[in-house]
DNA sequence: CGACAGGTTGAGTGAGCTCAAGTCGGGTGG
DNA sequence: CCACCCGACTTGAGCTCACTCAACCTGTCG
């Protein structure tokens, strides 16, 4: 997961080794800007998000050190915007594929990379409630992120609001609430501290806990190939 | 899962040329089946879902004629259905790359493709009420389903309820209220016809329509890059 | 014919949204 | 230094919309 090695690569010849550093709150790209690189954070967090027409806000990532974003063709879906102080790598987008250095440097292992991400961001806003959706995030945060010990979120209220398709209100109501019982530590609003990750981890899937869906069970019937 | 696949994939040099049938309600593939092929459309109806730990299924997007699925890394992160019999072509997950014969058949156009899916499903969960889902789902299936008079929605209402993460009865209750406005014909529970699609994209995109986020203001400076 | 699955519709409930205060901390200016 | 402001966060009260529970309808299959 890690891989900082690659601080500056400052290689002459290479097109990967430029840096670029944006401030707190800076847009990297705009949804709809044509894509010409793809990117790598070095230090920092960086969100990602989709306005649409109506001014509703979806944030579909948060990347942290090592992490790919802005794997996009064409146009961006989505845009970027520092939440902290980063650091960026650069990857030309129409050259990535060349001599890839590890997987995780290919093309094809950063597309990976993104599509987890947005499968990451589906399982979020599938959960039905908003137990389920911010535990499920602060799991999914405090693993990313490290984690022994307090847990600092980079991103305000209103980025996780918009990350779990919830109100800023209901976020920060839940997470009292998870301090009231006793899951977690609130020590101000950034840093947080898991206290009971089974308890977090049963809310996130929670929903009574019944039976598996019935399509597990459906057939199976595999012997109708066709040869070409 | 299990994956008691042995697909009798039947080709004799080919690696894209064999053709797999499904019957309607037929496992393709299972979650957490390690993955061996990509698969594309040929005819009917395909969706993919997750299972999670609580029973709750989330269907993570609907293929029809000509669209690709399967496009996992190692294993597969969802499961695939028949929604209708179906047909499919194979590729070999592990030489998809070699000899593309066109941009759509390429390793990382299958990819940008599996993305792209991925997009439009968090846009669906992301809107906020059930008519703006509902709206969305409509306009997109018309879109990608051909499209003009009556639309045949080749899914349950169950099937709906779990991609757009609503109970089948405010699918269904939502349904019957476009029908009563005249946005909509019902003819039956499978076949629709879009009567208003204005209306509809203006449901789909509502929320009171009040200014853009603020975000779209944020500063936007690019002059702090580090060359190498 | 009954059994059953899928769909529709009604009534009541509750989780999360809206509206509205109120708190806290950091910055800025007098 | 304090006064003030402002943005981010928290909390309360009331309401709404989607969920739950339940009944009923329709078409299909045995």
């Amino acid at each position: 997961m890690l891989r900082l090695s690659g601080q500056p690569t400052m290689r002459a010849s290479d097109a990967t080794a430029a840096i670029l550093k944006f401030r707190k709150g800076e847009i990297i790209y705009a949804q709809g800007d044509r894509v010409t690189d793809w990117y790598r954070v070095v230090s920092g967090t960086v969100r990602t998000c989709i306005i649409y027409p109506d001014g509703h806000r979806q944030l579909t990532g948060f990347y942290y050190s090592g992490d790919v974003f802005g794997v996009d063709r064409e146009r961006h879906a989505s845009s970027a915007e520092a939440v902290t102080a980063v650091a960026l790598t650069v990857y030309r987008a129409d050259s990535a594929a060349t001599a890839p250095r590890s997987e995780a440097d290919s093309r094809s292992g950063m597309l990976h990379s993104a599509l987890n991400n947005a499968h990451a961001c589906i399982s979020l806003l599938g959960r039905r409630t908003a137990n389920e959706r911010v535990a499920a995030f602060l799991l999914a945060t405090a693993r990313r992120m490290g984690g022994r010990g307090a847990l600092t979120l980079p991103m305000s209220r209103i980025d996780i609001a918009d990350h779990l398709g919830l109100t800023i209100h209901t976020v920060s109501r839940t997470l009292s609430e998870f301090s009231r019982r006793g899951l977690i530590t609130l020590d101000g609003p950034q840093t947080i501290e898991i206290l009971d990750s089974d308890s977090l981890s049963g809310l996130a899937d929670s929903h009574d806990a019944d039976q598996p869906h019935p399509s597990c069970f459906a057939p199976r019937n595999l012997a109708t190939a066709n040869g070409a």
